[in-house]
RNA sequence: GGAGAGAUUCCCGAGCGGUCAAAGGGGACAGACUGUAAAUCUGUUGGCUGAUGUCUUCGAAGGUUCAAAUCCUUCUCUCUCCA
C-alpha cells in the first residue's frame, strides 16, 4: 500500500503525530531498508485490567502490525516499583516478583485479543533499568532540567497548590524515556496524558545518540462517570475480559454526551456509521438507541455479534423489564431454620455489614421474590427458588 | 540548620474540653421519576444490637481531666518561608 495511504490510516484518530513529517520519513525508511518499525507502547505493571480507554492505543499499535511493524510492549515492572505518578498519598505498594509474574502472564492473555502474537516483543523494563549504576542514573538524570520537568502541568499543579512532589517522581519519565533508549522505539503511542513523557523519549533518545522516536497520542476516553479519563483507580471502566452482560449494563450508563466518542475510539465503528449515528440523534432518535447500538459494537469487537444479542434482551429483561437476569448466583441455604435477614444478607455477600442491611431494608432496597422488605427484623425461612435482590442489580437463588 | 503552618471518618473540609460517630460539600448506595442514564427530589453513608444501648474511630505513642478530635509531652509525616 502506498505511503501517503497508510500514514492516512495510522494517523486517523490521533491527536499529536510529532514532529510532523516524521511518521513519512519511518514509513519510508522502513520500506526502503525492508525493516519493520519499531513501535513501542508501555504498560503499567500494577494491575489486572485492561480496559476499553488503554485499548485505543492498543489497537492503533495493531494496526501498525497490519502493515508489517512490530509492537513493542514494555512492561513496567520497574517503574512500577518507582511509584505512584498519580500523586495520591499512599504510595503504590512494592510490587513482587511473583505479583509481577502474574500480573503479565494476566496481561498476555487479554492484550493478544488485539494484537497478534507473533509480531509483538514483550520487554520488561527492569532487565536494563534495574541494571543501571548510580553513575549511569545520574547521568540520566543530567539530561534533563527541573525547570523543564517542572513545566509539565501535572507537577507544575501540584508544586503551586503545595501538594508534595518526591524527587522519585522525576525519575519515572526519565527512565520511562530510557526506555525508548533501550528498545530503540522508532514510534511511541500513548494518550495526550503521556505527550511530555513521549517527547522527553526524543531528547533522551537523541542524547544517548539513538535515532528520535516519532510520537503519536490518542485522546483519553472518559470513564463511566463522563468526567474523569478511564482509570483503574478510579473505577469507571469497562474492562475488555468483561463478559457481554457488564459491558452492557456499563455502556447503558454512559452520558449521552458521549455516545458519538466511544463510537469513534471504542468500536470499529467507520466514520460513516458513525456519522450516521450522529445524524439521527440530531433527528430527535432517543439516545438509548444510540446507546444499545454503542454497547452491542463493544461486545461484538472483544466477544460476538451473538452475544451481543444476547446481552441486550438480557439488560431489557433486568432493567426495562424490572425482571430477574438469566443467570442468578445460586446459593444453598439450610431450609428447616430461619435466618435473619440482615445477617443472611452480609454472609451471602450482598452487604458489607448487617447495620447496611438493616439500612438498606428500610430504604425498600431488598426484596424477596420481587417484594419488598420492610421490617429490618424479618426472619427468613428459605425456600428453594427463592430470590433475594438486594438494590437493582445484586441477586442471589436460593437452591 | 532556622522560623512558621498543618495531619479529622471513602475524598475535600468544619470542629478547638462536655450538647461529637463528629457540620458542609463531593463520591457512593437506596427510593421516586425516566429512555438505562444524566438532571431533579427524598433518604442513607463506623461496627454490633429487636430497640433504648454499647464498643471502636479524628497521624502515632504516652499524659492531664469526672470528661479529650479538642489541653500537654514526645515521635512520624507534609507544606510554606529563610539559608
Amino acid at each position: 500500500m502506498d505511503i501517503q495511504k497508510q500514514i492516512e490510516i495510522l494517523s486517523k484518530g490521533t491527536v499529536d503525530v510529532l514532529p510532523e513529517n516524521g511518521l513519512k520519513e519511518k514509513l519510508e525508511k522502513s520500506q526502503k531498508e525492508n525493516k519493520p518499525l519499531r513501535v513501542k507502547l508501555g504498560i503499567d505493571a500494577s494491575g489486572p485490567d485492561i480496559h476499553l480507554g488503554f485499548a485505543i492505543p492498543l489497537r492503533k499499535l495493531r494496526a501498525f502490525q497490519d502493515f508489517g511493524h512490530k509492537a513493542v510492549l514494555i512492561f513496567g515492572d520497574f517503574t512500577g516499583k518507582i511509584g505512584d505518578p498519580t500523586g495520591k498519598n499512599k504510595t503504590r505498594p512494592q510490587l513482587t516478583d511473583d505479583e509481577v509474574k502474574k500480573n503479565l502472564e494476566n496481561y498476555k492473555d487479554q492484550v493478544f485479543r488485539i494484537l497478534k502474537e507473533n509480531m509483538t516483543e514483550i520487554r520488561l523494563n527492569g532487565e536494563w533499568s534495574d541494571a543501571l549504576k548510580p553513575t549511569d542514573i545520574v547521568n540520566l538524570t543530567s539530561k534533563f532540567t527541573v525547570a523543564r520537568m517542572l513545566e509539565r502541568d501535572y507537577f507544575f499543579e501540584r508544586y503551586k497548590s503545595g501538594v508534595p512532589i518526591s524527587i522519585h517522581e522525576f525519575l519515572y519519565p526519565l527512565f520511562q524515556a530510557y526506555d525508548s533508549v533501550a528498545v530503540k522505539a522508532d514510534i511511541e503511542l500513548g494518550g495526550t496524558d503521556q505527550k511530555f513523557n513521549l517527547l522527553l523519549g526524543r531528547e533522551i533518545q537523541e542524547a544517548y545518540g539513538v535515532e528520535p522516536q516519532i510520537i503519536m497520542t490518542m485522546p483519553l476516553l472518559e470513564g463511566l462517570d463522563g468526567t474523569r479519563k478511564m482509570s483503574k483507580s478510579y473505577g469507571n471502566y469497562i474492562a475488555i475480559t468483561e463478559s457481554p452482560k457488564e459491558m452492557f449494563g456499563k455502556t447503558m450508563s454512559i452520558p449521552d454526551g458521549l455516545i458519538l466518542k466511544y463510537m469513534t475510539l471504542a468500536t470499529n465503528m467507520s466514520a460513516e456509521e458513525v456519522k450516521r449515528a450522529e445524524e439521527s440523534l440530531k433527528a430527535g432518535d432517543n439516545p438509548r438507541n444510540m446507546k444499545v447500538l454503542l454497547a452491542k459494537k463493544i461486545i461484538s469487537l472483544y466477544h460476538s455479534d451473538i452475544l451481543a444479542e444476547e446481552a441486550e434482551a438480557e439488560f431489557n429483561r433486568i432493567f426495562k423489564e424490572k425482571g430477574l437476569p438469566d443467570e442468578i448466583e445460586e446459593k444453598s441455604l439450610d431450609k428447616s431454620r430461619e435466618y435473619k435477614l440482615t445477617a443472611l444478607l452480609k454472609e451471602l455477600n450482598l452487604v458489607e455489614s448487617s447495620s447496611e442491611a438493616s439500612r438498606l431494608i428500610k430504604q425498600g432496597g431488598v426484596k424477596i421474590n420481587q417484594k419488598a422488605v420492610t421490617d429490618f427484623n424479618f426472619s427468613y425461612k428459605p425456600e428453594s427458588g427463592d430470590i433475594l435482590q438486594v438494590g437493582k442489580k445484586k441477586f442471589v437463588k436460593i437452591i
